[in-house]
Parts: structure tokens; C-alpha cells; sequence
RNA sequence: GCCCCCUUGGCGAAAUUGGUAUACGCAGCAGACUUAAAAUCUGUAGGUCGAAAGACCGUGCCGGUUCAAGUCCGGCAGGGGGCACCA
């Protein structure tokens, strides 16, 4: 037997059956169960058509901790679904003449094939895609509760239109001025769209972010930051009294109130409710803010644009400084989309002001000195100082320090009555906009309201749902084909039944996996989620994704677990407890001498001792070796997994993508790296075919011999047992080697007994399950056990086994390692000292000098300092 | 522009969180087996000097704290990421 080679192909199919068969991955639906609960789960996948190494290095880490867990005795629930709706479908539909339904299916099929032929140990009865009628009906549900709740509403925004995919696009999916699938340069528009309201839980969603101790420092970060909270205050300036304007003020949001008495200028955005009066009738003004609206978003475009601005010839009063006006203009660099819309310009202290100051020859007032030279503060030149210091020139503010200055404005502010009400308030805002999820597309779940001339918006009753998409459409047309299918679109009003029309915006897709993780607690609850069992799984315990997600799809779900909380769906505010964003799996590039990308199979490489060199397998001809990077169909880098496990095994692949990196690195995919991967898993083959081949008097059964196999094999267990949950795989994988080592010597000696053998090399295959659960099956049988290893409790650490008598420390001199002592573990440090200067090299260091000191480290170090 | 992270042999990396730097793997080199190759096994391997013992240097660079620094502090350089006209 040993001198057959592991065939994987035949081996992981079996397996694969027999797990199926026995059903040992189904998760149990009993909601009183006795075992403690584990919710592992990786993002779900876009059913693009075929598995990528993204997938197979995701979901062969979500699988590790799967099987783990198990093992461990919990109730491990790991799920797989679709997310299935969103555009590819629909330009697939437009350039192949399939439908996206037909064709997201197919996908499904195939996609769902290969990753059974990963060896998953996925509950696939619990499987599901957002774009089963089952689900979106239940998310439709959703919405209307929602509704109800006040967390979703319509509102005419300017919003982000993408002229390549013809959608509105939300902030979040706006990267660079450009959509963030179709990477065309986004457009603004007004439109009549559907908000959730997340805006009204940056708050919560901020800090709640601290308590969230097993998510990456830096995704939290990022969510912070987007949330974007700033302290500041609420200002209303008065509008001199000769103006003939509705309004009697303009308000302002400053996050520095302590530089009031350097403001300049105001300025309001172009869409600032103030400015479109002006310009009701003033031609130039309303010529001016039209050519604020054409500057897009995008980076160039704002970096380029010039600082400009209009004099409306109003003035408002110095909340501080009697008698004193401050011009107001019209800028094209105040957004109306964060604080009020309107500024003061303070240019002593700002850039983009003073910038605007000079030009117009505005009043440039330094109010911080800067404390280095205290002087220069009133020389200012065409540079801003933006430091802190103390401040002058600025009446009762004079001689504070900026947070000093910025409470006692405020509470001026506060004191200071305007009409009645104080002029000023301190107020928090945050840049997270409201959620815009309506999407003028096809291939998405559709919004369950009805537009009646009469009742307005009109929810679709309960009873009516799933509003469900026409499948008779067509794509020969760009747009919607939900807003020209007469007989879908034109329905009876559910309030009035007077002739009405459906919404025929569908969801965001992201709203569909913003709420999945819940469905799968129980799929086929007649409501979104079962109660129970949301609250029995969630939050989920690990969950494992790219850091691409950090903002859009992870910010959404904890959005909707707070709206899912709030309307009765479950009782979870946090739906990932922890969260892991892993690396990619990158590849080098290849392109011949006229420039056009080759894939890794077409080549050639010779490696000379670090001189790699390579050429085309078949002309021969010399190819040049690009840079490393993430694999692209259109740099060809590509490996498919399919290739991979038919000739290797699924095994094979899933030891290669845990080894080596760091999971939150970058992978770097390499041939001579999966076949090194390949020999291990040979090697185990031939290891446990020589163990249980092994004469059972073969080796004498020393008892030092024994002792130090299982000792061997106990400390790999409990840095493995550290290293799992942590999915530190790379050093768990380093383990396996060294204990894999350890018994192929002893397999080889004389002295360690078979027995002993035996019985390790079955608690090596256990700790290696995870990685490689096919190979540990046979392997399992091939040691003569009947179960299978799959379903075997983990091995229980011997803490006995972890202790020595006798410890080896390394001895410094002077902070250098210049030999080592071996002393009783439990010597105390005096009698450590005494025996350290017994030594030779000690000695030899000293020469008759006293040491001036030794610091003995228990179980660490000694250090003799002279 | 603002914020954050990273930098360790030829390569991927490890280092019990301040205590033997380079575990483990890949590639390499030398050898064994073989007619030969593949496969497998054994040995070797940070740099410089040295026949060797050994000495010195060494975790991007400069400095500091400490008995002791890859790890902590200050500065610099290079690479990567996030946000961005945010008042």
C-alpha cells in the first residue's frame, strides 16, 4: 500500500459522499440544544459562474474554524447561500440574450459544484439566494416594517447617478468620483429616492464600534472615520436689517467657534436655500451657481477647480462685535450636503479662506498666535497659520488656548439671546449621509409600494406580497424594463383601488445581504427571521471577508441589525462579534515581448539560484516576469481552482492557501509553492502507511523515547489550540511541520514504541482535520480506526506533558548571548546566579572581576552584566 | 492635504508581547539511491574574516530608554491603504 501514491480525486469524492450521506454537517434546529453555539460564516459569494482562489482561500479558512469548533463540542452553524441579485445578471442578459434569473441559476449550479469539490463543512440545507422569491419576499416585509418604523423614507436628493450602469449609486458606492462597479465618472442628479435612515444612528453606529474587540483595529477605524463626528457649534447670523430676503439669518456650523472674531466673509453653497432666492432674480448669480453644479466629484475636478465665488451684497451682523458686517457670498466650495450649507471664512486660519480672501479682498484677521514667535501672527503672508496658540485680537477670547476658547464662545453664544432664542448652540455633527437604496434596475428585489395619484405612496398589503419581478421582460433597450412593462406596472391602488402604479425601483443589492446572516439562523421562517433562533445564533461568532467590505456591506448590517432590533426581528444590536479581513491571492504577471498578458500555464521558469528567468512553453520565446498582483482575468494571473483540484486535490489547495502568509496578507500563488504543499500531503500518506505498517516490537519503548513523542505532540497541540481560534493557520501549519518531523524520526528510531506511534500519529491527523479533511479521513481509516475523524471530539490537552524538570536558558553577558545553562525548572533565581558563575565562558567574561550585576529572568534568561 | 498601517535571509514568514532573531515552508547548494531522470532520503545554509575554534556585524536609516529592543520612545526614508473642497 505505502508504495502507492495518495490519489485525491478518488479519496475526496468518497469522503465528500460519506459526510453527505451521515449528514455530520447539518446543523441542529433544536433551539433548546445543550451544546454552547458557534456561528462561523464567510461572505456568501456573487454567483459569477466559476470559483476563484479568493473563494477557496475564504472559505478553506471559514472551514478550519468550522471543523474546529465542532470538534470542540459546539454547535457550529456554517451556512452557504447566494448573493445573488445585482447587475452583472442584467449585462449578461443584454449581450448574450439570456435571462438573469436563467442565467444567475445556471451559475448557482456550477459554482455550487465546486465548492462541494473544496470539502466544505457546510449545513447546505440551510442554502438560499437573495434572488429566491422566499427571500426577498421576506425582505420585502422587512421593508415595510421599516416603513412603519420611520427608518426608510423618500426624499428628492441630489444623488449619484452612473450613466454606464443607469442607477443611482449611494455614498458609499461612489470611490473616486467614479461607480463602483462600472467605474464611469458619476453624475449628480435630482431624484425622488428611497433613504434609509442610518444618519440617525452615527452615534450609535461610532461608538458602539469600541466595544467591538474582535474586529481589526483598522476596520473600525475606517468606519469612524466615514461616520466622521465632529465637535463644533450651531451659529445664526443675523442678516443686516435693510435685507429684503424670506430669511433673517443664516445659520452656520463651525467646528471653530474660537476664531470667530477673524471671520471674514460668509459663504453659502450654490443650492443654499438663500442663494436660489437671490438668484430668482438675478441672471448673473443664477448663471454663477449653474456652473457650480457642472463641477463634478471627481478628484481632478475638484483639485483643478478654482476657488470662486459672488458677492450678493448682503451682509450679516458679528454676533461678537458691534456694528461689524461680514459680506455673504455664493462659493462653489461649500457643500450643501454636510452641516448647514453655509460658512464663515475665518483666512488667517484656514487655507481654502484665505485663498478666497485674497482674490475677493476680504478682511484677513489673525486671531492665534502661533507660540514660537508670537509675532508673525500679524504679517500673514499668503500662507495660513493652522496651529494652535493663544488668542489675540479677539475681545474677551484673548489670552485662551483653542479649547479654552472654543467653550467660553459657545457659552457666549449660548447667553447671547437672538429673537428670543440663543444665538449659538455647541452641536455634533457627522458626515454619514442616509442610505439611498433605490435602484433603476431589473435584477433586484423590487420596493413593495404603490404610487396612487390620490393616497401618495401607498404600502403593498401584507397579504399582496412578494411583489414579484415579470420574468417577461427584455434588454434590447437600455433602462429599466420594469418602468415599460404595462401590466407589472400599472396596478389597482391597495388604499383606494383606484388605477395606480408600482414603484418600479428595486432594492440596492447590499440591502440583500445586509440581513442574510440572519436569515440563515432559520431559512425557512414564514417571517424574515425566527425570533428564537436569531437570537440563539447571533451575533455571529467569526466571520470572514475582504477588507473591501469594511464600510459599505459591514456598515449597512449593523445598520440593520439596529432596524431589525428595533421592528421586532431580533433582539441583536452588533450582528459580528468578530470579524476577520483576509488577504488576497495574488499571482506574478507574465507578458510577452509585444506586450500582451500570458498566463502562468503558457510559461516556462527557470529559477538559478534567485536568477529567475522565463520563457513561452511552447515558441520558446523570452517572456518578461511582471509585477505581483491580485489575480485579474485581464492580466491573466488567473489560476482556476477547478485545475488545481483535479490535480492536486482540494486538500492540496486548502494547505497551500493557509500555509505560509498571514491570513490578513496577501497570498502569493505559486506553482513550486502548491507542489511543495502537494509532497506534504504525500508525505503524511507515506508517514501514516509506515507507522501502521510498523512491526508492533519495532522500537524498544523506551520510556524517555515515549515521553518525548507525546510531549512533542502535546506542546504542538496547545500552541495549535491557541493558533486555530486566533486563525493564526500559517503558524498553526508551521506546528503541523514540526510535529510531522518529530515523528518521522521516531518513526525511523529503535526506541519509540509502535504504540506510542500509533497513537500520536492518530492525534496529528485529528489536529490536521481541519486544514485537510479528506486526507486526515483516510489516513484516519489507514490506522485501522472505524469512525470518522470528522466527527471526533478534538484531543484533550495532557498539561502534564507541557512541563519539563530540566530547562535550557540562554546566558548573556553584557546583553550578548555567549552561551547556555541547563538548571532544574523550578531552581530559584539565587541558585541559578551561583551556577551560571560556575560556567567556563562565565568565568573566562569575568576574569576575577565581581559582576556588578545578574539578572536571572525565571525560565527565560540570565544576563551577567560586568 | 488629513488619518492609519507596514518595512526581519534569495523568497513567504516566525519570535510565548521587552528576554536565545531568522522556527516552519519555498527556492538553492552538496551528497545517497538510480543506467539515467522523476520520486524519495541525508546534509548544508544571515553577512564578513578565519583551515578551524571563534570573533565582529546584523530585523529600512539615525538617535534615545533599558541589564536586555525586531518589539518601547523621538526623528527620517521607502512602500501600502483609507478619506478628501467636511467648515
Amino acid at each position: 500500500m505505502a508504495s502507492e501514491r495518495y490519489n485525491a480525486r478518488s479519496v475526496e469524492q468518497k469522503w465528500q459522499q460519506r459526510w453527505d450521506d451521515e449528514k455530520i454537517f447539518l446543523t441542529s434546529t433544536d433551539p433548546d440544544g445543550s451544546k454552547e453555539t458557534y456561528y462561523v460564516l464567510e461572505m456568501f459569494p456573487y454567483p459569477s459562474g466559476r470559483i476563484h482562489m479568493g473563494h477557496v482561500r475564504n472559505y478553506a479558512m471559514g472551514d478550519v474554524i468550522a471543523r474546529y469548533k465542532r470538534a470542540k463540542g459546539f454547535e457550529v452553524l456554517h451556512p452557504m447561500g447566494w448573493d445573488a441579485f445585482g447587475m452583472p445578471a442584467e449585462n449578461a442578459a443584454m449581450q448574450n440574450k439570456t435571462h438573469p434569473k436563467g442565467w444567475t441559476y445556471h451559475n448557482i449550479a456550477s459554482m455550487r459544484s465546486q465548492l462541494k469539490s473544496m470539502g466544505l463543512s457546510l449545513d447546505w440545507s440551510r442554502e438560499f439566494a437573495t434572488c429566491d422569491e422566499d427571500y426577498y419576499a421576506q425582505q420585502q416585509k422587512l421593508f415595510l416594517d421599516f416603513m412603519k418604523a420611520d427608518l426608510v423614507y423618500r426624499k428628492n436628493a441630489k444623488v449619484n447617478w452612473d450613466p454606464v450602469d443607469m442607477t443611482v449609486l449611494a455614498n458609499e458606492q461612489v470611490i473616486d468620483g467614479r461607480g463602483w462597479r462600472s467605474g464611469a465618472e458619476v453624475e449628480q442628479r435630482e431624484l425622488t429616492q428611497w433613504f434609509f435612515k442610518i444618519s440617525d444612528f452615527s452615534e450609535d453606529l461610532l461608538s458602539s464600534l469600541d466595544g467591538l474587540d474582535q474586529w481589526p483595529a483598522k476596520v473600525k477605524l475606517m468606519q469612524a472615520n466615514w461616520i466622521g463626528k465632529s465637535r463644533g457649534a450651531r451659529i445664526r447670523f443675523p442678516l443686516t436689517e435693510n435685507s429684503t430676503t424670506s430669511l433673517a439669518e443664516i445659520d452656520v456650523f463651525t467646528t471653530r467657534p474660537d476664531t470667530l472674531y477673524g471671520a471674514g466673509f460668509m459663504a453659502l453653497a450654490a443650492e443654499h436655500p438663500l442663494s436660489l432666492e437671490l438668484a430668482g432674480n438675478n441672471e448673473e448669480l443664477s448663471a454663477f451657481i449653474d456652473d457650480c453644479r457642472k463641477i463634478g466629484t471627481s478628484v481632478a475636478a475638484i483639485e483643478t477647480a478654482e476657488k470662486r465665488g459672488f458677492d450678493t451684497g448682503l451682509t450679516v451682523d458679528h454676533p461678537f462685535i458691534e456694528g461689524h458686517v461680514l459680506p455673504v457670498y455664493v462659493a462653489n466650495f461649500v457643500l450643501m450636503g454636510y452641516g448647514t450649507g453655509a460658512i464663515f471664512g475665518c483666512a488667517a486660519h484656514d487655507q481654502r479662506d484665505l485663498d478666497f480672501a485674497r482674490k475677493y479682498d476680504l478682511d484677513v484677521i489673525p486671531v492665534i498666535a502661533d507660540p514660537q514667535s508670537p509675532d508673525v501672527a500679524f504679517e500673514v503672508g499668503d500662507t495660513a497659520y493652522l496651529g494652535d496658540g493663544v488668542m489675540v485680537n479677539s475681545g474677551f477670547l484673548n489670552g485662551l488656548a483653542k479649547d479654552e476658547a472654543i467653550d467660553a464662545a459657545i457659552e457666549k453664544l449660548n447667553q447671547q439671546l437672538l429673537d428670543g432664542a440663543p444665538q449659538g448652540v455647541g452641536e455634533i455633527n457627522y458626515k454619514l449621509r442616509d442610505w439611498g437604496a433605490s435602484r433603476q434596475r431589473y435584477w433586484g428585489c423590487p420596493i413593495p409600494v404603490v404610487h396612487c395619484d390620490d393616497c401618495g405612496v401607498v404600502p403593498e398589503r401584507e397579504e399582496n406580497l412578494p411583489v414579484v419581478l415579470p420574468e417577461d421582460v427584455t434588454f434590447d433597450i437600455p433602462g429599466n424594463p420594469l418602468d415599460r412593462h404595462p401590466t407589472w406596472r400599472d396596478v389597482d391602488c391597495p388604499s383606494c383601488g383606484k388605477p395606480a402604479r408600482r414603484e418600479t425601483d428595486t432594492m440596492d443589492t447590499f440591502v440583500d445581504s445586509s440581513w442574510y446572516f440572519a436569515r440563515f439562523t432559520d431559512p425557512t421562517s414564514k417571517s424574515p427571521t425566527n425570533v428564537t433562533a436569531a437570537n440563539r445564533w447571533l451575533p455571529v461568532d467569526q466571520y470572514i471577508g475582504g477588507i473591501e467590505h469594511a464600510i459599505l456591506h459591514l456598515l449597512y448590517s449593523r445598520f440593520f441589525a439596529r432596524a431589525m432590533s428595533i421592528t421586532g426581528h431580533m433582539d441583536v444590536q452588533e450582528p459580528f462579534k468578530g470579524l476577520f479581513t483576509q488577504g488576497m491571492v495574488v499571482h506574478e504577471t507574465y507578458k510577452s515581448k509585444d506586450g500582451a498578458w500570458l498566463q502562468p500555464s503558457e510559461i516556462d521558469i527557470t529559477d538559478d539560484g534567485g536568477n529567475r528567468s522565463a520563457r513561452h512553453a511552447v515558441t520558446g520565446e523570452d517572456v518578461v516576469i511582471g509585477g505581483i498582483e491580485k489575480m485579474s482575468k485581464s492580466k491573466r494571473n488567473t489560476v482556476d481552482p477547478d485545475d488545481i483540484i483535479a490535480t492536486f486535490g482540494a486538500d492540496t489547495a486548502r494547505w497551500f492557501v493557509l500555509s505560509d502568509s498571514p491570513p490578513d496578507r496577501d497570498v502569493i500563488w505559486t506553482e513550486a509553492g502548491v507542489e511543495g504543499a502537494h509532497r506534504f500531503v504525500q508525505r503524511i500518506w507515506r508517514l501514516v502507511h509506515n507507522v501502521a505498517e510498523r512491526p508492533e516490537h519495532a522500537g524498544s519503548g523506551e520510556e524517555t523515547a515515549d515521553l518525548g513523542l507525546r510531549k512533542a505532540a502535546h506542546r504542538a497541540l496547545a500552541r495549535i489550540d491557541e493558533m486555530i481560534p486566533g486563525l493564526r493557520y500559517n503558524s498553526a501549519v508551521a506546528q503541523i511541520y514540526t510535529l510531522v518531523n518529530e515523528i518521522e524520526q521516531a518513526q525511523k528510531s529503535t526506541t519509540v514504541s509502535s504504540d506510542t506511534l500509533n497513537q500520536t500519529m492518530a492525534m496529528t491527523l485529528q489536529m490536521i482535520a481541519p486544514m485537510m479533511p479528506h486526507l486526515a479521513e483516510e489516513c484516519w481509516t489507514v490506522l485501522g480506526h472505524d469512525g470518522m475523524v470528522s466527527a471526533t471530539d478534538w484531543p484533550v490537552l495532557d498539561e502534564s506533558m507541557l512541563v519539563e524538570d530540566s530547562i535550557t536558558l540562554p546566558v548573556q553577558i553584557n546583553g550578548k548571548k555567549r552561551g547556555e545553562i541547563t538548571v532544574p525548572v523550578n531552581m530559584e533565581k539565587q541558585g541559578v546566579e551561583e551556577a551560571v558563575l560556575q560556567e567556563r565562558f562565565v568565568q573566562n567574561a569575568l576574569s576575577d572581576k565581581e559582576p556588578r550585576k545578574i539578572v536571572v529572568v525565571p525560565g527565560r534568561i540570565v544576563n551577567v552584566v560586568i
